[in-house]
DNA sequence: TTAACAATGTTAAATTTTTAACACTTTTAC
DNA sequence: GTAAAAGTGTTAAAAATTTAACATTGTTAA
């Protein structure tokens, strides 16, 4: 399997989301129709990445659900597993920490950092606050190769220096703020406006018609 | 102007944040690779863009801040403004009130509603927390359009259809469990972990390059 | 004053992404 | 046992999106 496109890696990890859930309904084989009605997608689109994949399921039985689960898991998740930090340990921190405990085996969150002493010390569902100051040296000491900025927007753009000055190879940007890295830094970046006012917008859209 | 491609909406609104960013630095006029460089796009299609929507800057001084911001306001906004609910008072709930508090004049969140009664009754940031059953009574009487949803996993479906039957035309869906909503209702769905395991996915893969 | 430059605006090409079309194969129904 | 139905897998076409190419025009500088 040579290069995979762009959306097809994001439906991957929607696919097996989905089929995650189908699992734990006992669920041991799933046709491309339906999980395009969970992913709001054409059944032809599954069916495309799938063989993208090089998966291939039964003949009018569908995909076996385990199956496709392991073989999602091996292209997109790293043997080793990925450590991953998050900086900014308020509202929004917190709620990815709780939102993701547990959720994934190969893709960790084991550190967080923050300004504020009264967190500095304690632990969060498991995951230890350090001081932002020890940002270099706890993201050494871990490997941690991923960093998820949650702190306030005036802090967004010297949080992204820290992190890469620390040897972070990603970046989730949730800041308002947009950023800069370097080359050989994966940056995502996701503001929250933004999707909002795509939402009122088609809204709009919809009731002009 | 016509229909406006998908991706340039979103790239509209992420314009003007950058844009009223600039604005507060006393910037006056900006060209079309400084608005590039904030995006980490090409000049070519913010020229693109701003082409699409009929602004035309001034040649060898770029485009009017103050000016573009308006016009993008024109098209994205819709005029009487539209009130916002949050459905989910956790802390993901919390951080989205937060971040937007005061933000943009034309799309307001003015309700949040939880089913915790040490919640309900208080006022968070400035907006009040109701009852989830209140949702369908204060959803029409302030004449709420889109409703955010920030509940747990398992609550997720059916929240989704209260929202439905409350009379809501808009969706955004924090939660990682699809929902299902009929025609006519907009609906947009963001998965923290798909695009946590999206920027893994390309870590290890520079990495292994 | 005129040549070089640096920006915009726009048409055309390239690329990416999605959708359609259809061949093929098992299962089901009679 | 055979026809119809209901799936998959794949190639080809279409649509959407991005990028390139370039004409145009103020501005600057010699």
């Amino acid at each position: 399997m040579k290069h995979l496109p762009h959306k097809t890696i994001e439906r991957l990890s929607q696919y097996r989301r989905a089929l995650l859930l189908c699992l734990e309904k006992g669920k041991t084989h799933i046709y491309s129709h339906e999980i395009a009605k969970i992913q709001h997608i054409t059944s032809v689109q599954v069916r495309r990445d799938l063989m993208l994949i090089g998966y291939t399921g039964t003949l009018r039985k569908g995909y076996n659900v385990k199956e496709l689960i392991d073989l999602i898991g091996n292209i997109i998740d790293s043997e080793e597993g990925i450590k991953v930090a998050i900086i900014g340990m308020g509202n929004l921190g917190r709620a990815l920490i709780n939102y993701f405990a547990g959720k994934r085996s190969k893709l960790r969150i084991v550190a967080g950092f923050d300004t504020n002493p009264d967190k500095i010390g304690n632990t969060m569902s498991g995951v230890p606050c350090y001081s932002i100051e020890q940002l270099k040296e706890v993201v050494a000491a871990e490997d941690i190769k991923v960093g998820i900025m949650t702190v306030p927007a005036d802090y967004a753009v010297d949080t992204a220096d820290l992190l890469v000055k620390a040897g972070i190879k990603g970046i989730l940007n949730y800041t308002p703020k947009p950023v800069n890295v370097p080359e050989g830094v994966y940056l995502e970046e996701y503001d929250m406006i933004t999707t909002l006012e795509k939402v009122a917008f088609y809204v709009k859209l919809q009731e002009t018609d």
